[in-house]
RNA sequence: GGGCCCGUAGCUCAGAGGAUAGAGCAACUGCCUUCUAAGCAGUUGGUCGCAGGUUCGAUUCCUGCCGGGCUCGCCA
């Protein structure tokens, strides 16, 4: 079925062409929602018409109005306000689209693959830190944005990267091996992330505590940092974990195996998951074997303290180094290895996206020229996704000064919330204890993955602790009851045997039922922007405007309780669109739909 | 200093050339014996950072300032 704005925009075409003899561009036909203090559906901006039609605004808007209700079917009548040509579109066509909407299927969404390959990449954790709040808006954006690709008919990879490797791995292996006496997650009772990271913080208060020695002794705080016995033991560490040495390497697999176990649970309780995970130690040799290939090809020169390095200030960026002077990878390396890892892969995949904050700019345009240098062709369909800090109110988290917000922390804190608010209500008794905790954890994942998500991505946010986990207004639970409405009402519809056959496409209909025809129809257009500009917040708010206006029929219109049989069964259709459209949006935005709350 | 991004109501955020700039929170009023009140209806609250420019029309585009963030490491 055509939208009413093709609809129009072909008859705009015509109108032109018939009243003034004008062809217009795309670029003349303006239509937009008319506001709400005026009559109408859609309104037609005459102003960049006014000049071909050699007419005021007003003559022109009346002009093209009395061709339009004429020509098109779909319109009953035209009122024109300034340059403002205003429409209302029969009942009958917002009718009979509600009634074209299937019920099976996701209104609004492509054929799955009918579109190329995408990867996704979410998630980038180091192996010595557990997640925190920043993770929470990386992983949530990311695989939002790639269900929002799949619904517009990509194919999709989400893959995750850990970084496994480097000096900073090697800090918590050895505080652990100077204090941990063998300590386990198991015998700690700890999250395997949790006890890693521990030992990391720990590592950092000797090494300051040296440090500040060295420093008393009258040493410069450089020199101090580079001659610190515990930095110069990590170093070590690392060489040796580089050459495979069997004790180093084998505390190493299994210090991160508890830590990917830490993930793995943290991933579960977000309702997240990968198609591939790589790691930055498979990678990073992969990556100085390209480094050392483009030398040789001349793309890359050395130095001569033996470093190798990238000239990028033909292209605005400046000179960067790709290899230490002692050969050994850094960050850019093996982003390189991982970056060929995956065209060989995934030799299928026409987009890859990093889901990356927008600290690391800089960093993935180097990445990207550094990749069309070495001749790679996808270096040009790789794109960083870039999001915002999560700041706090006391400003950026720092995880020395423990501000930071723990992934694990904050979500067990809006599951209690959830938990509170529902057994204060106690709506749920007819529910078991193990069901009633699933809707307490979906309705506080909601709550998060919702205040997370509706901001636009490149924007900076601030997380308050007290105001963010509301769950009044503007929020996940919001519209979570939006759809729990259209369940309870269609379970009880369903008990009276009122089911709901296709609607009388010739009945009246109140303005309640019509703003909220009209925003479903919408939809799929608001899903296909929200994915092509990679921004679930687009998806986020309509949600919200969708549960609002759902809300208001709600409170205005009897529905089971209506006695005109044809109104009743257009309300109930009504309804059970409203729920499919909610249901799909909140999946969008990889958030659960609960049944009841 | 160079580059990128952000400045909209007391607070958090929508709006991306069009009409009198919108929500939520906070404050204040009403509405549950009636399909779930995590809701609905309403009141209060704005120099859209500042100054120019383009345009019939600018909060939106351009330029310059001001304020904030990030970045320009042989850290990741």
């Amino acid at each position: 079925m055509k939208t009413i704005r093709e609809i129009l925009h072909e008859a705009v075409m015509r109108a032109a062409n018939e009243l003034f003899q004008a062809a217009l561009a795309p670029a003349h036909i303006q239509i937009q929602e008319t506001r709400k203090e005026f009559e109408g559906d859609l309104t037609l901006v005459v102003f960049p018409l006014v000049k071909l039609a050699g007419k005021s605004p007003e003559a022109t808007g009346q002009a093209i109005g009395e061709f339009l209700v004429r020509e098109v079917p779909e319109l009953v009548s035209f009122n024109v306000v300034k340059g403002f040509l205003n429409l209302v579109v029969a009942p009958g066509y917002w009718l009979r689209f509600l009634s074209s909407i299937p019920a099976q299927g996701h209104f609004g969404f492509r054929e799955p693959g009918s579109r190329p390959r995408v990867m996704v990449e979410y998630a980038s954790p180091n192996t010595n830190k557990p997640l925190h709040l920043g993770h929470l808006r990386n992983i949530f954006l990311g695989y939002s944005v790639a269900r929002l690709l799949e619904a517009n008919g990509h194919a999709v990879t989400r893959v995750q990267i850990i970084n496994d490797r480097g000096i900073h791995i090697c800090k918590s292996m050895l505080a652990w091996q100077r204090s941990g006496k063998n300590e386990t997650p198991q015998s700690a009772g700890e999250k395997g992330d949790k006890l890693v990271g521990r030992y990391y913080v720990e590592f950092d208060k000797a090494f300051k505590k040296e440090v500040a020695e060295l420093m008393a002794e009258g040493k410069s705080e450089d020199d101090a940092k580079t001659q610190a016995p515990l930095m110069l033991e990590a170093q070590d560490m690392l060489r040796r974990w580089e050459a495979r040495d069997p004790e180093v390497y084998e505390l190493w697999q299994r210090m991160n195996g508890w830590v990917y176990e830490g993930f793995n649970a943290t991933y579960a309780s977000m309702g997240v998951d990968f198609d591939k995970v790589y790691y930055e130690s498979e990678t990073y040799l992969l990556g100085r074997d390209e480094v050392m290939r483009g030398l040789e090809r001349g793309t890359f020169f050395r130095k001569e303290d033996g470093s190798i390095w990238v000239d990028l200030t033909a292209e605005g960026l400046d000179q960067k180094v790709l290899l230490r002077r002692d050969g050994t990878a850094m960050y850019i390396t093996q982003d390189i290895g991982t970056a060929i890892l995956r065209f060989r892969d995934f030799p299928d995949t026409d987009y890859q996206i990093y889901t990356v904050g927008n600290e690391q700019e800089y960093h993935f345009k180097v990445l990207f020229k550094v990749l069309a240098r070495l001749g790679w062709p996808q270096a040009d369909r790789c794109y960083h996704l870039s999001y915002g800090m999560v700041e706090l109110p006391e400003g950026k988290m720092k995880s020395r000064e423990g501000t930071v917000v723990d992934a694990d922390d904050l979500i067990a804190e809006m599951v209690n919330v959830a938990r509170e608010v529902a057994e204060e209500q106690g709506k749920l008794e007819t529910l078991s204890p193990q069901e009633r905790e699933a809707v307490y954890a979906d309705i506080g994942m909601s709550a998060l993955k919702y205040f997370l998500l509706r901001v636009d991505p490149v924007k900076n946010m601030l997380f308050n602790p007290r105001e963010s986990i509301d769950f009044n207004g503007h929020t996940g639970p919001f519209i979570q009851y939006g759809y729990v409405r259209t369940r309870a009402i269609l379970r009880k519809a369903e008990d009276a045997g009122l089911i709901a056959a296709p609607p009388d496409t010739s009945c009246p209909i109140s303005d309640w039922e019509r703003s909220v025809i009209r925003r479903i129809h919408d939809f799929p257009s608001v899903v296909e922007e929200a994915a092509t500009r990679y921004n679930p917040s687009i998806v986020a708010n309509y949600a919200y405007d969708l549960a609002r206006d759902f809300n208001a029929f709600y409170q205005h219109c009897p529905i089971l309780r209506e006695e005109d049989t044809g109104l009743r069964n257009v309300r109930l259709n009504l309804v059970a669109r409203t729920g499919d459209v909610l249901r799909d949006a909140l999946y969008l935005l990889g958030i659960r739909v609960v049944e009841r709350m």
